[in-house]
DNA sequence: ACTACATTCACGTTGCGTCATAGTGC
DNA sequence: GGCACTATGACGCAACGTGAATGTAG
């Protein structure tokens, strides 16, 4: 029989520990003095102390080792325990993985005193949502407001409302960089049901997960946030998953200052 | 400008992280209404969040990010955080890595129905400590007694304190097995200084590191534990690095029960 | 009247370290 | 009587999610 002291230190296990473990009842001391309430444990108990750090150092959590030490370590349940927790790490390594790419990409372009490293791309999604749509080919990019133009004349008399949050999108089917007789398509995500007109489909749009800069300036820049967002995807080993597009936060329809515009570029990834 | 919720929606950040950053000094509104204490963001703010968002993905705490944003980007600072932090996955990477060896080495022994599946081994260390020490070749392993037996009578009047905790350890200084004819060295940690015997050597030993499994049983399973110790090291990826040793937490100093013996069964290791 | 916002307080999560205060054992 | 040990209880960390209570603006 061994008081705590001396348990612990054959154990390698902190004091504090084994009296956390004996109130969770992951390891309850073999003998407890009912007097002094003492914990008293026997050096049989040093396997299964060592069987828990052996599972812990696996990164479970002291909640699922209790879970398979209560089970007796019945060979089915430990297997599912074993195979998530593998799932688990696979996982993390991937994620780990990204981000040694992408630090190691950041870091090239910081040497290289890259403008590029003002554009701060992230990963985010968006869900499914319902939008009034004006899809066209455009003799150029700056006629995008023709699509809007068209979008607010078909239906300012519908009262549509608008989604909240709402987000005024432009796709770029075409795959690639075009100049001039492109195919766009406005998307402006609204509530409600509402038939089609003319030029505008309403529809579901599918959710999506995107890489995604927001930057604040004229539209020229847009070429240039194109470019870096393209290079993070590459550095950090996603995939390219659809046309690109854009999320205008703040538009000409918003302000007259092109250096107040607010976009947010974004490329469909998959993984 | 724009109320918290707007700007929570454009940014995806939620209210409450937003106020938790305005709080801890790392984005603070650009305009606060002093009757009502409303929040305003105004939309080139959110840049900024992009950029917050951006870094925390990278897995950096807010802490290191507030740091990162109040130095402005300063490039030296930011060079500095980067190659910190990726070392860091550096060192999560490996020990994913060798989490998941260990996992599907653990699978493999289970679905096997292997019996080593009952050791239990950890990754430990052991600080420096003095001790004394008798080494000596003997004719077989089960004539170890007469180490231990050399020992204390060597020493039995020099009144030795024994260290806290006090390890009994032997360690195998053969490399390969052996019948007989081993050499093997019994050290038993003491506190203070005492002058050497005739064959009792007091010395500092140096730090360890090892991998080990706690077993209680009588010292026929020891080849097995030897075993199951060996393979999981081979699994791990780690590597051996020395002479292996025996911690006897119960031996037949403390019981006549072969089954009641506690011995702990370790190989150095390194990396 | 209802929504969006404000504030403060708080608890739960996870695996501990640390500290305070008080009783026990030799 | 003093020192080493033990007990319990609580705070802190990190990064939030979640709630409750209560008050105000539009």
């Amino acid at each position: 029989m061994l008081k705590i002291g001396k348990f612990s230190k054959l154990s390698r296990v902190s004091i504090r520990m084994l009296r956390y473990y004996d109130e969770m009842g992951l390891l309850t001391p073999s003998t407890i003095d009912p007097y002094t309430g003492y914990r008293f444990y026997s050096e049989d108990q040093l396997p299964i102390v060592g069987q828990i750090t052996a599972l812990k150092e696996l990164g479970f959590s002291l909640n699922d080792i209790g879970q398979i030490l209560k089970s007796g370590m019945e060979p089915d349940l430990l297997e599912n325990r074993l195979r998530t927790r593998q799932e688990e790490l696979a996982a993390l390594m991937e994620q780990t993985q990204r981000q040694l790419r992408l630090l190691e990409f950041l870091r090239q372009r910081l040497r290289k005193d890259d403008p590029t490293m003002n554009y701060h791309v992230t990963c985010k999604t968006l869900p499914e949502r319902y939008a009034a749509t004006v899809r066209m080919h455009i003799p150029s990019y700056d006629r995008e407001g023709d699509l809007w133009q068209l979008l607010t004349q078909e239906t300012g008399h519908m009262g549509l409302v608008e989604a909240d949050p709402c987000y005024c999108t432009v796709v770029y089917h075409d795959g690639e960089f075009k100049e001039n007789d492109v195919d766009v398509e406005a998307q402006k995500t609204v509530r409600g049901q509402y038939p089609d007109t003319e030029h505008v489909r309403f529809r579901k749009l599918p959710p999506v997960t995107f890489a995604s800069a927001i930057f604040q300036g004229p539209y020229e820049q847009i070429t240039e946030a194109n470019a870096a967002i393209a290079a993070w995807v590459q550095a950090s080993g996603y995939e390219f998953d659809g046309p690109a597009f854009n999320i205008y936060h703040v538009s000409p329809r918003e302000t007259d200052d092109p250096n107040a515009f607010v976009t947010e570029v974004c490329y469909p990834v998959k993984r």
